[in-house]
DNA sequence: CATGAATGAGAATTCATTCAT
DNA sequence: AATGAATGAATTCTCATTCAT
């Protein structure tokens, strides 16, 4: 047993993760979890207050490091992106995106394929708002000092850009590649972006 | 009554289409399509099975439709994509992409979107996997013509085209874009997919 | 198309056996009948008044029949019982035992296996105790000429011997013996009946 | 409260069985059972799977008992029953008999009567069907010490007498005969079927 | 005779959550 | 912290029957 020590909060957390991997967050039945926890159903409302509150603290630390990624690849130091031959910053951003699929990839199946019916259902689309913002932000902060740069992009090509994001992720997620190829398409996926994005620029 | 005799089956289809799309196919009751079709709710089953029929019935021709473009696209007779040139081929894509989305907006919807707990809610994972026969079929004849092409692409590659395919028709359906927006995003996407395609396969 | 006459009526009383033998009567539906008919479910009830009046009319010849055979076998004339060598009678007896389980097999599984729910479900019941009159009836018709027999029967006995013919229908119906087993296993029957009868009563 | 807590679940066992004994299975209603309870509906699925289950659990001991019977008086241990005189051993199976039309006369009524839609339905057909396999490797059981004895009987015979002892029951279950009287019928028809099938066997 | 439409009651089952202990 | 019991609303689907036309 690994829950010896008796914490039960964890204990719960993992048979819930175990079976909303299984049905969908919907489909999942307190009583499927408690009897996954070796935990009586009414006990797990000592711990959670509710079946959401289960799910959002599993998928809590994924939607962290999301966010995190998100506002450090376009806080305003953030300049490596306009460096065509920063090798190093690239693979940094392969690195970063390769570890999050390697060690979360059971918590983003359950946020991108089995959020339905709990209030993180429309996370990919909230995400996806909040980036337009905090990108263009970006863009501004970058324009006061490479003025001639031009950032008259769609709302769009934000959105559908991060949604194709989402979507690598979704069909790294679905097939299990070898490491090395994982890294392969990160590494083209990121070269592509990244000189897409100049070009549109045209820094 | 203003609804004709003999259309009862389009009206419930009609209301039902309504409540898919304000909740999604689990959520959606047959007492609300119910209500909502001025109906009784058992009067529903003297012209449905079941409320996966329904869904099924009124988002058939949109499947029919996809399908039929998955086909076409790459039937034995189709060469005119190694076409650098063809615009008039290009323009062909183009509109058949832009008149799904414009004739098609509430049921991609529902498909896309709202089809959780029907017998369509993986209906992408399907056709994907059923895009990967096709096209690696579509290769294969084309490779007897033009030998010196190169088809070893990998499956993955195709999931993820087929899936950032969908990806852009989900962002086109949920924002709503001047027609004249929309056409020009399909193109660009069009050639983006054509020209990456052919250096690819380094034709 | 054996239904060219238009014997709407008689179509129905099949489709509905049919289905009545597929399911039993309770679970077997108007709209089954009604498809199997080719008929609407509404029309339906213009040749019968409910779900049991079709059942009914269906197993009604049976039912004539088992209650001819009870009034005929003891009627006042019968006397052929107590002669012990008459081998004609026997095979009589045999032989409309033998004709009434070829000739209805069909509706005796309908009305011992499949009555459920009708207004026929106890038939045997019903049909037990009206034996119960009719043989004691008989019995002292009997005694009036032969007073030294004894007709201290128990209604247990009658009970008993009447549910056991049942169940000798039920089970040659159940298996298909071919004919010659048939028979034999029912003069072995009969003979038996008629012997411990016989000795129950002294005669 | 009248009711003992922690016996709620033997409450609703009473309750369904003498709803299960009111109508049948099929027509009984958990909504009626639940009110003969005076408990919730839905509560009684914190103690049940099914109205299905109810009716297992409820019948089980029965079931358990019969076949316990079968197996017992079918060892290969047990040769008494060729044991002409051996009046010991009629009395024990008399007594058999006796007990379990005694101790089991609801279930056996819930059983032979008012399984119809359960999962149950078929319990005589399935046991008859047991009986035969059970029977015929007693037979050659015996037939290795007592090599002239005649094991060629049919099966048909032995789904008869099976069929048959199930009818015994069944009249005995429903009419309240003394228990003097019901321990002679079952004497006489044990020694009857002693008797017969010795005779049958020529011993 | 035939039909399409409608109905209304009723079925089993599910489930997150609450509460007293 | 833990438990057993309870709840009540909701859900899909079934079906015999009726009725107007």
């Amino acid at each position: 047993m690994q829950f010896l020590k008796d914490n039960i909060e964890e204990n719960i957390l993992n048979a819930a993760q175990k079976v909303f991997l299984r049905k969908n967050f919907q489909k999942a039945s307190m009583r499927e979890i408690a009897d996954e926890a070796h935990v009586g159903v009414s006990n797990i409302y000592n711990y959670f207050e509710s079946k959401d509150c289960i799910f959002y603290k599993l998928v809590k630390p994924l939607i962290d490091t999301l966010e995190q990624m998100l506002y450090k690849n376009h806080s305003g130091k953030n300049k490596d992106f306009l460096n065509k031959n920063s090798d190093i910053y690239l693979s940094c951003i392969v690195d970063e995106y390769l570890s999050l699929i390697q060690n979360y990839r059971s918590l983003l199946t359950l946020l991108f394929f089995h959020a339905q019916g709990s209030s993180l259902e429309n996370y990919k689309e909230e995400f996806t708002k909040q980036s337009i913002t905090v990108v263009k932000k970006y863009f501004l902060h970058i324009k006061q000092q490479y003025p001639n740069m031009n950032i008259n992009v769609s709302d769009f090509s934000i959105r559908l850009h991060t949604a194709w994001m989402f979507t690598l992720f979704e069909e790294l997620i679905k097939q299990r590649n070898k490491p090395k190829d994982v890294r392969q398409i990160i590494t083209e996926y990121i070269t592509f972006e990244f000189t897409g994005w100049r070009e549109l620029m045209k820094i």
